[in-house]
RNA sequence: GCCGCUGUAGCUCAGCUGGUAGAGCACGUCAUUCGUAAUGAUGGGGUCGUAGGUUCGAGUCCUAUCAGCGGCACCA
């Protein structure tokens, strides 16, 4: 039998037989770890105790010591160990898929009834007790056909479906076995149910998941679960989430009076005084970045006829889910079907037309806080983050072809500054290329793909792939801010567009007299003030920053002799440019406080006898337990100064 | 839109197997004038999401519908 060589991270080597597996490899070194791994990297590559080595190769042994390779086989044996629980309980239901995803996994299965909580906890028992049992986990390559005759003799056809998917490219059709119970899996897989911790995991929810993620197929139900590497890991995962749900924006939009919803407006907000005030105060904000950012604005109808969204193409691709306005028909003068806009780029397009355009014009930067209306599916809407009303800070930019690097630079630049500026040091930003059903040639999508990412590139940032997810007109960069509880949320975009400026005959002369067809480039640097609101939200857990705060300063009075003194310095406070607010009601000074810092004001002033005589104040800031006594003048030129935006900081 | 869950006072929630609604906070009034996260007393407040149905009787059971929540699908 021929020999080969295994190197280990101490940079020795040892010669083994040819197929010799990590088992055998750690059986050879010694016999704790041979109990002790887990699996093994060979060349890079997470490997099974149990594949063999074929080859020279470089070799280590991993142990649950080792984080990423303990987490991902706890989490891949927990998905089989529940799946396993799972038809232990109830034989008839059928086994899908069982991935592992951030922070534990799922398994998908078709079963007739719902899985109760109550299940869940007998499954949960049952997964114990199969850890317990230290069944061996087996592995065997085998041939399609017989994988096939396997899951058709066993009635799983969801299994029969997935050996077919799997392309016919040399690639092994694996199977799994934890005890008796048995799985078609890549692997790799742990050596014995007993190495998962069995106090380390929790089933979390149930939910209904499309069979392939196809909306045509079948509904399954979906158990996710979480796994950690010890009952600590978890509990601070679980403590996590707990803490996560108190920034929620829902919640923190009520207890801060920022807005509401109600049924008779699903998917749009009323706006409160104080949730007002945040967008007002950002909506200002973006209007001078833009203003810097050579940016014209302009404001477009809400009430369009059809025969233009016929023309962009919106009304064929998403006419079901655009709000329709018709007029009665006994009144109207003329028929007409209109649609509120549920964007705005052919309304600028539109205005780009008026007048001869040069290529002198170019690059044209049109902004809009564009109102628009979406008839989002319900499933989708999600407090004011995915809603069916909302304001986009919307801008198309019209350009030429050579244009487009150089203004996606220009845009990512603008974009990163913003969102420091709003706290977001960090953001992920994603690429999107072409999808399935498009409009405009190969050629086309090559160009524009190609300068998206390049400036991308340029610019510093090493997108993530969306393969096919782009716009149907272009190619798009996402930018990515997530939640309190970790889900992604779109919210910069920048597209490039070659097919609206020609569905809506756009052109300009270009230096050659000739008419030429502009580039548009559609870019949001917020998204909606929406969505970035309830992200500010939870970002910050509800203390924005002091310029954004609703309410800036509450001046508290601590008894009655002050408030007159309070009302001068709320004037004061306002005169210098400060929200600020009195209370004197007939409170105790800790009630006060304990009220407003719920309400996430982040500076109290309270004034009692003492700052009555000495003309100060004593400051307390949001989530400090000391307090400041200063003479007034200094703080309103402090608070003054805190109040200013950013952008408009001179010093 | 799909699967599941939820909907009782402004908010958070209780209300067992059907016998015609309850707490805390909030709000009003009175007392208290207080030094940094809840002063005390007292009062008012709900056609139990909506519409049907079963029943002598429905917050409780059934049907439909609306909305919200968690996923999935969708996201110009």
């Amino acid at each position: 039998m021929s020999q080969i060589s295994l190197t280990f991270p101490d940079g020795n080597s040892r010669s083994y037989d040819k197929g010799v597996t990590p088992a055998d490899v750690a059986a050879s070194i010694s016999k704790s770890l041979a109990k002790k791994a887990i699996s093994a990297n060979v060349d890079g590559a997470h490997w099974d105790m149990q594949w063999p080595i074929e080859a020279d190769a470089k070799i280590a042994l991993n142990t649950m010591q080792d984080v990423a390779p303990a987490l991902e086989l706890i989490r891949h044996d927990l998905a089989h160990i529940m799946a396993r629980a799972v038809q232990d309980l109830w034989p008839n239901v059928k086994v899908t898929i069982g991935p592992v995803i951030k922070d534990g996994w799922y398994y998908d299965f078709d079963r007739e009834e719902p899985f109760t909580p109550e299940d869940l906890g007998a499954i949960e028992k049952k997964m114990r007790e199969i850890i317990n049992s230290r069944d061996p986990v087996r592995t065997e390559v085998w041939e399609r056909a017989r994988a096939i005759q396997h899951y058709t003799d066993t009635g799983e056809n969801y299994k029969v479906e997935l050996v077919n998917a799997i392309p016919d490219d040399g690639q092994p059709i694996r199977m799994y076995w934890h005890g008796d119970w048995q799985d078609l899996c890549r692997g790799p897989h742990l050596q014995h149910t007993g190495q998962v911790p069995a106090d380390a995991f929790k089933l979390m929810n149930v939910a209904g998941a499309y069979w392939r993620g196809d909306s045509n197929n079948a509904m399954l139900q979906r158990i996710y679960g979480v796994a950690f590497q010890n009952k600590n890991d978890l509990k601070a995962h679980l403590n996590m989430l707990e803490e996560a749900a108190k920034r929620d924006h829902r919640k923190l939009g009520r207890e801060m009076d920022l807005f509401h919803m109600q049924e008779e407006a699903p998917g749009q907000v009323f706006w409160h005084p104080n949730g007002w005030t945040v967008y007002t105060e950002l909506q200002d904000y973006m209007r001078r970045q833009q203003r810097k950012g050579g940016y014209v604005e302009v404001n477009t109808p809400q009430v369009v006829d059809r025969k233009l969204w016929e023309r962009s193409g919106h009304w064929e691709k998403y006419q079901e889910n655009m709000f329709i306005v018709e007029v009665d028909e006994e009144h109207a003068r003329e028929k007409a079907v209109n649609a509120l806009k549920p964007m705005n780029c052919p309304c600028h397009v539109e205005i780009f037309k008026q007048g001869l355009k040069s290529y002198r014009d170019l690059p044209l930067r049109m902004a809009e806080f564009g109102s628009c209306n979406r008839y989002e599916p319900s499933g989708a809407l999600h407090g004011i983050m995915r809603v069916r009303g909302f304001t986009q800070d919307d801008a198309h930019i019209f350009c030429t072809e050579a244009q487009i690097e150089s203004e996606t630079a220009e845009f990512i630049d603008f974009l990163s500054r913003i969102y420091k500026d709003l706290g977001f040091e960090k953001f992920k930003v994603k690429f999107s290329d072409r999808p399935e059903l498009r409009a405009g040639s190969d050629e086309v999508w090559d160009k524009a793909e190609a300068a998206l990412l390049s400036a991308t590139r340029a610019a510093g940032f090493e997108p993530e792939m969306n393969p096919g997810e782009g716009a149907f007109y272009g190619p798009k960069l996402e930018f990515v801010l997530t939640d309190a509880i970790g889900r992604d949320w779109q919210c910069g975009t920048h597209q490039v567009d070659f097919v609206l400026p020609e569905r809506l005959d756009a052109n300009y002369i270009g230096p050659d007299g000739n008419k030429h067809r502009p580039v548009m480039l559609h870019r949001a640097t917020l998204g909606s003030f929406e969505r970035f609101i309830g992200i500010l939200i939870e970002e910050h857990a509800g203390k924005l920053p002091f310029w954004l705060a609703p309410r800036q300063v509450v001046v508290a009075s601590i008894t009655q002799e002050a408030d007159d003194y309070v009302a001068e310095v709320v004037q004061q406070l306002r005169s210098a440019g400060v929200r600020a607010e009195a209370d004197v009601r007939n409170e105790k000074i800790n009630y006060k406080v304990r009220e407003h810092s719920v309400g996430k004001v982040p500076v109290i002033l309270a004034v009692g006898h003492r700052e009555v005589d000495e003309r100060t104040v004593t400051l307390r800031r949001l989530g400090e337990k000391q307090t400041k006594v200063a003479p007034l003048a200094d703080v309103l030129a402090d608070l003054s100064r805190e109040s200013t935006p950013p952008d408009m900081q001179t010093s």
